[in-house]
DNA sequence: CTTCGCGGCTTAAGCGGTTGAGCGCGTTCC
DNA sequence: GGAACGCGCTCAACCGCTTAAGCCGCGAAG
């Protein structure tokens, strides 16, 4: 219960709290045999710093934030951010930063969260994900000068860092590998519109459609809902001239889509051939198991948390690129129906 | 960038710092006007509390730790832990509380983590899920005395919180409901065996079994991963007297399970029922879409929150009962084959 | 008329560290 | 031999807030 603190150390050790400072800090000021003295008294007592102590004075909480703007139900479908914190949390832990959770319904109640933790000198900085093409979250960050790192493209002055995949190339070669297999009519479920890496992911799918030379590229319009999956890829299936390739921006959608073509009587991969966005257990858990764009999300997270750190040492803003995600295929992705 | 003090505020207000401290805290101390005056000077000039200030004197760090204690693989896909924390950060951000997080391997590394924390000050109490029946964590927390609540049974000497779900019952009803349907061969696929939850649920059901007479019961036990859910369901479907009816302990499994049956050739519902131990939007991603218990883990989250507050607070630790998971009955469960 | 009590405020000591200034002492340099 | 220097340490201020103790003036009680 009794917290030690360096006042015991330095009664121990014969010395000033100053001294015990020096030492503990691995800063000059005091001996090497001084040194190891304290620091051997230090350990024996078990001594750990008082952050509270340590940011007042320092004024370094030791702590980043991740708010993470989403409904809590698609949060608990999405295998993606357990991961991703997963990869947050390996390189946090090591500097011994810990990392502030924060789950909110919509942007603004990320902006409160945000000007708060802030203000309260919570955090050192944040982790940002989801980036709206329009994000109510940028302009306060700059505003208070936070040491931000965003998940996604970069973007703004440069003042923040960035860690993204290459979702434009990963989309051509989804495309790529689709047209190889003979697929003239492919269609893409996309994610909500107002984020940043749909319309980036969008825009590569009616490029790669465009020069394949496969006519008007077919986009719909979705929230990442199984629901909206289904009603999408419905619409999609209904019309005359039904695609027989279609490209999901994440896995849930995938999955809903089986369930569609089944009702509709349409085999997959036979007559449709389903491509997930995103690549999870579940992609694997589904028959026919889902081809799927894949890529090491733990390592993202990993090294969003290590921009973001140098960032709040002071060291400049990287902009890191991740590998760019490579298709996995499976069974849900076959050569076009002849005809 | 330069922080609003109470400094400032005392100095505009023409009082000292003591007196703007009581005026901010509602504390008695100042008149109503004074306490007025300084209010708006406050918020005016958008002064929020320094965290590292308030805990350094007042000893508390308004944060609380949640350590998850998992593999990073299993924890993206059990939904269940983000609705969890939308659930708690719904009661604690109320309370100006943050949620620190830590996502580690194994029980070691908690125990490591919690004694950090601790040490440092950082949070001022802890949530503890995946009880183990031996758990190495309940010593260090007892140890520390760390405010703590589990999720979970009751446990322990009273000092902890606890919420849980009367899994008994809920595994009582499964079982009931298939006998109704004239299943007698039934069986179940358990969890991880060091799960305190895992425990109860085995003993539910083997009692549930042999009060119906249905002779010795069936467990086999794994560790949650679709692997061995399709491993435990491929021994118990090769048996001659195979059990129709099959309860996983998660959802994960069940899903794994539908495969299983597949590839052996066993209709679900026709031959064999198929019950999911959790309901997550995966139950209804799947065909046939799995009956499932269900149960509203965000309260869980809630409540778990709130009884690690008012416990933080000084007032006794309660100990919390959610309402019983009930069955949602979908297609993956029918009435016994004939014969 | 003194004494007491009390509301309303100030003072100052902490909380546990960090950090610049200062100080005594042995070396080195001219 | 005295000045200059550097090492190893102490001192004390400071970070922003809380809080026990004290003080002042005023009305009520004795």
């Amino acid at each position: 219960m009794k917290r030690v603190t360096i006042g015991e150390i330095a009664e121990r050790a014969g010395v000033s709290t100053g001294a015990v400072s020096y030492a503990l800090n691995g800063r000059p000021g005091v001996s090497e045999e001084t040194r190891r003295r304290i620091l051997e008294i230090a350990d024996r007592l078990g001594w750990r710093p008082s952050l509270a102590a340590r940011s007042l004075s320092g004024s370094r909480a030791h702590s980043v934030g991740l708010v993470l703007a989403r409904p809590a139900d698609t949060l608990g479908v999405e295998p993606f951010f357990m991961r991703f914190i997963a990869g947050l949390e390996r390189e946090l832990s090591g500097q011994r930063t810990g990392l502030l959770l924060q789950v909110v319904e919509d942007h603004a109640a990320a902006v409160e969260a945000i000007r708060l933790w802030w203000a309260e000198r919570r955090v050192d900085g944040l982790v940002v994900t989801d980036l709206y093409a329009q994000d109510a979250r940028l302009p306060v960050i700059a505003e208070l000068g936070v040491p931000a790192v965003l998940a996604g493209r970069p973007r703004g002055d440069g003042a923040l860092g960035a860690v993204w995949a290459d979702d434009t190339a990963a989309v051509d070669s989804s495309v790529d590998y689709l047209v190889a297999l003979g697929h003239r009519r492919i269609a893409r479920v996309a994610g909500l519109p107002a984020l940043d890496h749909t319309r980036v992911r969008v825009a590569a799918f009616r490029a790669a459609v465009l020069r394949h030379g496969l006519g008007e590229p077919r986009v719909v319009e979705t929230d990442y809902t199984a629901e909206e999956g289904a009603r999408a890829t419905r619409a999609l299936l209904s019309r005359p001239d039904r695609p027989t390739a279609i490209l999901y921006d994440n896995d849930v959608m995938a999955v809903a889509a089986l369930n569609v073509a089944q009702e509709m009587g349409i085999p997959v991969p036979g007559e449709l051939s389903v491509l997930a966005g995103d690549d999870s257990q579940l992609c694997v858990l589904v028959r026919p198991a889902l081809t799927a764009l894949s890529w090491d999300i733990q390592a993202y997270g990993l090294h969003t948390a290590r921009v973001l750190l140098e960032l709040i040492d002071g060291r400049p803003a990287r902009s890191h690129q991740e590998r760019t995600p490579v298709l996995t295929v499976r069974g849900s992705t076959a050569a076009a129906p002849a005809g």
